[in-house]
DNA sequence: ATTCTTGCAAAGCCTTTGCAACTGC
DNA sequence: GCAGTTGCAAAGGCTTTGCAAGAAT
């Protein structure tokens, strides 16, 4: 990924444990729960439920997709990941340690790439000012087919006209 | 709404009807898809199937889930409607005859608040530039509070002080 | 007459939840 | 030992689909 990480002070198994024990009512931190931060934030990739899990279990780990989905849930409370509602199925990736920022997603191969603009940024303040409106947060894809699919394309193009 | 509808020569029925017969093989304009043209253009809303089926059989209108979810895709194909993917359900708006925008989205009354941007969209072509991204189209909510609904809740505030 | 559309109910897909067994603190 | 967690399977919410009956051209 291209995005310079943030400066953080704390480990994610670290704010996770904190996040758990700050709660009203204090929860617990089971061996799941940590190999599920440990795997998480082994790999700096988007993912959903299914692949989380599948992966998991390429590595041995064993995980029920119940408990995935509830401790997805905490993990995003806690801050460590972001959920990205993007169509029918989510979607999530680090937060905690990550730069905010946007994304381009290529139809063809699902690569999504991260990007960060200042322009975009501004404007998106601009239209909430404009509109009196509170904004506590956005959600942006842009859709298209990435430069190396692009390049693929052509090249079949090329070959299907000899 | 807000924005300036767009100059379009023939009706959103006759644009259907014109696309129904163009398919490879042509397809029939039946009375529960007119009356869903017809119902669906003579307001402008946002909507999900459920709303859409709710408010046509509150106006009498017999129309069956299955059909109604079938239909919906035809309009979308024929680029009558807009599908916005936003989380689990889907949501639908006019295409025809309506600008590209993008939407404010008031988490308390639920309310979609449409706008235009040069600067944004200048932003996002420069993005794609940027990445050698050949962007097809992209998705953009942005989610917080409107104006109204900040008002009632400072008053709601203000009340619970005395 | 042919081929597409409809409506029902059933299945699909992803996510959540009830509950008994289990486990961190 | 108490209170939170797990895993299973079942239920939930939304959408799609198989199929027989009906309708448009």
């Amino acid at each position: 990924m291209s995005l310079p990480a943030v400066n953080v002070s704390q480990t994610p198994e670290e704010k996770f444990r904190e996040y758990l024990v700050s709660r009203s009512r204090p929860q617990r931190y089971t061996d799941q729960q940590r190999d599920m931060v440990r795997f998480i934030f082994s790999q700096h990739h988007h993912f959903d439920a299914d692949q989380l899990i599948d992966a998991m279990k390429k590595a041995s780990f064993s995980v029920s997709r119940a408990t995935v989905y509830r401790t997805l849930t905490k993990l995003v409370d806690s801050g460590l990941l972001r959920k990205l509602e993007l169509g029918p199925r989510m979607c999530y990736e680090h937060d905690y340690g990550y730069p905010q920022h946007e994304h381009l997603q290529c139809g063809q191969c699902g690569k999504m790439i991260e990007f960060q603009s200042l322009a975009l940024e501004s404007a998106l303040r601009e239209v909430a000012r404009l509109h009196h409106f509170n904004a506590s947060g956005h959600t942006l894809i842009i859709r298209g087919t990435c430069q190396e699919c692009n390049r693929s394309r052509s090249n079949k193009r090329m070959l299907d006209l000899i």
